[in-house]
DNA sequence: AGGACTACGGAGAGCGCTCTCCGGCGTGCT
DNA sequence: AGCACGCCGGAGAGCGCTCTCCGTAGTCCT
């Protein structure tokens, strides 16, 4: 018994696969990758042998000449504090994950998952793109401060963004119209007659959720409606409730809220419960973002949908066209949002 | 100005370092891989080549010679109908890739995300492993049915499941005690002086929710309990909640609810204050998991914990163990639930 | 002091694949 | 009938790395 021989099985390889089809690699090659035209014959007796033998081609000793890995990193950067599950629980990373599989599957690519919650982190992203783990980098960043696109680019990696960056850098992203979907949001609850109205905002350092408040607060101006108070959240539902409570608090008369995304809504529907105002009776609560957790509890939210898997199968869409032509100018596609209209407002 | 050095500005590689430091490619090597002694002096050299020149070592090339992708899979199994998003939506996948992530990331290791929701999702899986894309499978099976591990051990791919496999095939896995999480539940509906008891199971087919079942009504019968009405759900917050009314119009008189996760138990919870009986106060409902899902809603749900995050950590272990010396004996590592008391029963 | 052993750097052979270049043959045009 | 061109298969050179094997130098034991 050789030790050896038991291990050291090994898969067949181009060549062997040429011996048996009695042509060269060269040609196996060829009809294995569908360049140039052979003689259908000869690739008929290559797949019969490819067949005979159980051949896969080997990922490494491909990518070795043609300098490409044919994988795409997923990176989800800035996430919070509650260490690796946390952020990964938020079904919108689900959404943005299954958008991305959905389109990168029909390929034969599969993204790898990457956290990059802390400052080692985001240099082992790097690090990891620049040996040519992956080809490029789908990035979806939680905080606008963060320095991940800017190095990427630097080290020359083709990258996306989910959402655009802060600073002006020469990047590809797609993004929603966030302020109009702040729009359809405050022309609703207007809509609905409500005079007292208040949002539940996130964090000050999100872009999207600055966007969302200053596109509800002009449609509210372009109604006679000057100030609107504001409560900051995190997004989380928990913080949607204490919100909700300071509102209250400041406001008792409060009959509209906006909350800038889903779970915070969900919270404050449960704040104004605890305090004796039902909704949507007493109060119109406007969600955002359309997740799963708009109808998994009731009353079902009236929201507005963010169109985050097209938005993610379009971001990789997108990344592969870089790859494939990297001398492409940087573009960027602004999704539309939409009112969903449900039973809390 | 010459198109191909632009684009061709390639990364220095070993043997560049080799010529800045003045030695041979395979000392260079070696100060990269720690193997062997190497004279201090002439690692320093190294080192400072290394970092003057930027470099990072080629991945393909590693492979090809060391035949090792550094790459596992983690493959979401078996899932189910509404389109990739869905099952990633799960806060329970968000957990499960938390906790690899959390233990691959020190190893420099990052996870390929693999849906293989359908049968050529599965065949893809196959062959994409096959290709040395990763040197192993790291896989969540919703059903217990599922062909997938036995394709993958025959196909030679080492794997370790998460939940033990349905038919007794030599694999690797990490479990719960399920049927100790389901006494637990018992017990603890028991000690609250619970008298009509029913439970919300999952599908039958998920191994999962038969062993919480069995010991659920295992530890009631051994109470002298021998009758528990059950109801089907399919571990949608939805199907919880349909299940609940059709226990209801059955049994008006139930006072206590076992649901075999945290979602049908929310949606239990739900169906009982629409037919007016608030929990905890005249219904317990325990629910199981410990999802974000028990705590994002209130009455906050009393569950059986299961420490998922944990046992995907010990996942990634036991398959990067099996990947180090293949030659190793398939284990299984059994974790204990733990009753987590919260305000819901 | 001589022999054997250890320590460590270098040379070189691939790993499995792609791709350029070349050559032979068949076809069409003059 | 001769020549040029196009089509397609084969040969061979790497891609960047690891690792075995070998040689030299230093060390310890008898």
């Amino acid at each position: 018994m050789d030790v050896e021989g038991q291990t050291e099985r090994r898969s067949p390889t181009l060549e062997q696969v040429a011996d048996v089809a009695g042509v060269s690699r060269a040609t196996v090659s060829r009809v294995i990758n569908g360049v140039r035209n052979v003689d259908p014959a000869l690739a008929a007796q290559v797949q019969d042998a490819i067949a005979a033998i159980g051949y896969v081609p080997n990922r490494a000793a491909r990518s070795l000449v043609t300098r490409r890995a044919d994988a795409l990193a997923l990176v989800i950067s800035g996430a919070g504090d509650g260490g690796p599950g946390s952020i990964l629980g938020d079904p919108f990373f689900g959404r943005v994950a299954g958008g991305v599989i959905g389109f990168l599957r029909p390929q034969g690519m599969h993204p790898v998952l990457m956290l990059a919650e802390s400052e080692p982190a985001r240099d082992e992203v790097v690090e990891y793109l620049r040996r040519g783990n992956a080809d490029g980098a789908l990035l979806v960043s939680t905080h606008s401060d963060d320095s991940l696109p800017a190095r990427l680019i630097e080290a020359g990696v083709p990258s996306v963004l989910f959402a655009r960056p802060a600073d002006p850098i020469p990047i590809s992203y797609v993004d929603l119209a966030h302020r109009d979907g702040g729009g359809l949001a405050a022309e609703h609850l207007l809509r609905r007659g409500c005079r007292m109205i208040a949002t539940i905002s996130g964090p000050r350092a999100v872009n999207a959720s600055q966007e969302r408040l200053y596109g509800f607060r002009d449609a509210l101006a372009r109604h006679g409606r000057p100030y609107v108070p504001c409560a900051e959240g995190n997004f989380t539902r928990d913080s949607g409730e204490q919100a909700m409570k300071r509102l209250l608090a400041a406001h008792p008369d409060i009959d509209g809220v906006f909350a800038l995304n889903d779970l915070m809504a969900q919270g404050a529907i449960h704040a104004l419960r605890d305090s004796g105002r039902p909704v949507p009776d007493q109060v119109a609560v406007v969600g955002f973002d359309d997740s799963s957790a708009a109808v998994e509890e009731l009353p079902e939210l009236t929201t507005v949908r963010q169109p985050v898997e097209d938005m993610a199968a379009e971001m990789a869409r997108m990344l592969l066209d870089r790859i494939a032509d990297p001398g492409r100018e940087v573009t960027s596609v602004i999704f539309e949002p939409e009112l969903v209209v449900r039973e809390s407002g």
